[in-house]
DNA sequence: TTCATTCGTTCGGCCAGCGAACGTATTCGG
DNA sequence: CCGAATACGTTCGCTGGCCGAACGAATGAA
């Protein structure tokens, strides 16, 4: 609120982009909706209204679908969709034991959904852009039979990502430090003439919450993701919170304990080696070493095994979970205390592990902040699967087309 | 980025409205600064930059200063600056040990300064507030002198705030809970006409060092105000950020040791309690609660006391401040991972005694975000005194003023 | 069938930014 | 000392885009 927003120019041509982003975003929430609803929604005036749609109709970006509104009075509206053809959105990522790529088209629909296990701790960076692009190529192909066209690409990666030149400066787990990933998928990946971002993996898993899992609703929550590593997603405003240099929301080094075990990030008694995947097997009792090639989260993966010991009560394995529940609700109390979210979801592998762990960080994270605010926050369990991140990225861009459609008209005097 | 910024439609009027800030934010950044230039800088024609400027010359937010621009050839232009009487800002503080006032111009430069030692902690409210209206008037009267008219006023409160209805939800160091302030002083200050606004003290001392202190070239920064309590304002791209609820930055309460002493918050091991101003006291072997009544940070109140002793080469004394160091750069370290910031500010308390404190605190800092990121932050001393929230909170309202000039002009027609 | 009602389109008006041309003020060079 | 060059600020006609009102179209109810 301080500040122009931008320090640019409004003129009538921003103006007019701003309205359609405007409108384009009414009908991708409000779905099917007519030319009436959408001036009322967005407080446009009819003539305006029809002048924008007939340029998104045009773009191929809406379309009028000939049925009806039933019900009321006087002569009906005709509904608007927005196209479930035509452009959509390539997800990808690159975790430590698997990697994943999705499709996912305008209306936020998962149309194609691959993951694909392997271990890729340590390896050539350059053999995991091959891997990677021909599952990407694959869920090109698949989505193409589906009649979509890929606009724009986002890779989720388990590091600090320099969002600009799309480089991976640091991914402990995957033991990559300054890797061009942007440039190494420039050659593989098959929309490669379209821009590719890539993210975090933990900050596109919050944004895939609130598209694709229960966080519609949400507007202010933090997601921690947890795998092999553990990440914080923060969103404020309904916007991705990325901190000055796309970094924020590193929680899985905070340290718990100054005089603790060395990590791999250099310091000592961080969070992840309390309750990252790799600690809590190894607490419960499971060789995390053999079993990591299996993939994270499913159900014949190194988890999988654990929950099955969980679901027989073994004793050692409930008190791990109990003791991983306490430590990331201590550190969980401290993130709250400092971004202020409206709620705290558990993802990754303490979704499906929520169980057997929510009650202990429940307690923990409650302690932690005691009295000093109106209202605690609500704790909530992520409903999607393993590829949280590579749909989030999908839809990220996706998110991006509905809020600049002024670069997908045809138009060429708009060039 | 993602999603339409605001739901709201434009119209022209919301685009003369951004383009008329545009140009008097431009106009602050860089007075003086001719109609020409004001063109080049903001992409707007000569022609729309006139237009406006005329209007902002109306409302007396701008004038004009006879004096041409010296040296190059060509026509001079006739330079523009904000003006400097007319409207002002008025900023208050509450705090244990003082009350503060302020009164800041449309440039930012402050006009008025008064500062009130007393203990306030536990005092009732209705006396606090009847003591900082005095204050306030007092205040006004001196702008008044000087030809300023108060638009809107802004008071810094060190706790949690509501916002919207202006009520101190949870102070802890002053023991007051559900304080409705702005009622309280709607009877008493004499701007009462004006909007109020109530904030964390933490948040606008933050925005003071952007705006009066060494700040003015960052744009992501966390300001470390230390006092009796300990509070963190961050600042991202130039803007405050608050969280969901406004509560963001609570860095006091961080867990330092989940087996420690209790705190006043409820909780245990809280970083105040390791550093906050009375933990530093007693640990050099000064008396804090004897010294409270005369004022934070000021020469004589206890901090000078303190900082008569370090500059004495006290063992105690020195010896507390690395521990304290210490302590402040672990949580600061924490806080550096979750929000990445660019640069990290002690203020406060934590600026006077900097000298003897930041050694141990970059030590520690650095220490908890070994390697994982590119950069480390950088570490700054701010250079504002004792009164940065009163005076951040007069810039908050200026601020509004030039960003919302629209509410300002006297044309009829628009209301 | 007729009327009320709502939908979507069309048309004139207006706001506001743009670009070009113009008057003006100043410096420079002859 | 005076014209040429340069830059500043204003004026004027044009255009993009939103608005409001009016209108034809489609439907349900009487």
């Amino acid at each position: 609120m301080v500040g122009p927003s931008g320090d640019l120019p409004l003129r009538p041509r921003e103006m007019r982009d701003r309205n359609r982003a405007l409108v384009l975003d009414a009908v991708a929430r409000h779905e099917p909706i007519t030319r009436a609803q959408l001036a009322a929604r967005t407080g446009l005036t009819k003539s305006s209204v029809s002048a924008i749609v007939g340029e998104l109709l045009g773009a191929h970006l809406v379309v009028e679908q000939g049925t009806r509104r039933g019900g009321d009075l006087g002569r009906p509206g005709t509904e608007l969709v927005l196209a479930r053809d035509g452009l959509a959105g390539l997800g990808l990522e690159v975790n430590v034991d698997y990697l994943a790529a999705c499709v996912v088209d305008l209306a936020r629909r998962s149309r194609v959904q691959f993951v694909e296990g392997g271990d890729n701790r340590g390896r050539d960076p350059a053999a995991v852009a091959e891997l990677l692009g021909r599952l990407a190529a694959a869920a090109v192909a698949a989505a193409a039979t589906q009649g979509l066209t890929i606009g724009a690409t986002c890779v989720a990666v388990p590091g600090l990502v320099d969002q600009g030149t799309g480089t991976v400066s640091h991914a402990p787990n995957l033991e990559w430090h300054g890797v061009a990933l942007r440039r190494l998928l420039g050659d593989r990946v098959p929309a490669a003439h379209t821009p590719v971002l890539v993210e975090n993996d933990a900050n596109v898993a919050a944004l895939g919450e609130l598209w694709f899992g229960g966080g519609a609703a949400l507007r202010d929550y933090v997601h921690i993701s947890g795998k092999v590593g553990i990440g914080a997603g923060i969103v404020v405003g309904g916007q991705l919170f990325r901190g000055a240099h796309g970094h924020a929301g590193e929680l899985g080094h905070t340290t718990l304990d100054p005089d603790g075990d060395p990590c791999m990030c250099g310091g000592r008694g961080c969070l992840e080696l309390f309750c990252g995947q790799e600690a809590i097997l190894r607490a419960a009792g499971l060789d995390p070493a053999a079993a990591a090639a299996t993939g994270t989260g499913r159900a014949d993966g190194p988890v999988g095994a654990l929950v099955g010991r969980l679901e027989a009560r073994d004793a050692r394995a409930l008190a791990a979970l109990e003791a991983a529940g306490g430590s990331l609700g201590t550190a969980a109390a401290s993130l709250v205390k400092l971004v202020d979210p409206d709620t705290v979801v558990l993802g990754g592998i303490y979704a499906v592990l929520a169980p057997w762990l929510s009650a202990s960080f429940r307690r923990a994270l409650l302690e932690g902040i005691p009295m000093t605010r109106a209202a605690p926050p609500r704790i909530a369990i992520s409903t999607l699967g393993p590829d949280a991140a590579a749909r989030g990225a999908a839809g990220l861009v996706t998110a991006g087309m509905l809020a600049h459609p002024d670069a997908l008209l045809s138009d060429p005097a708009r060039a």
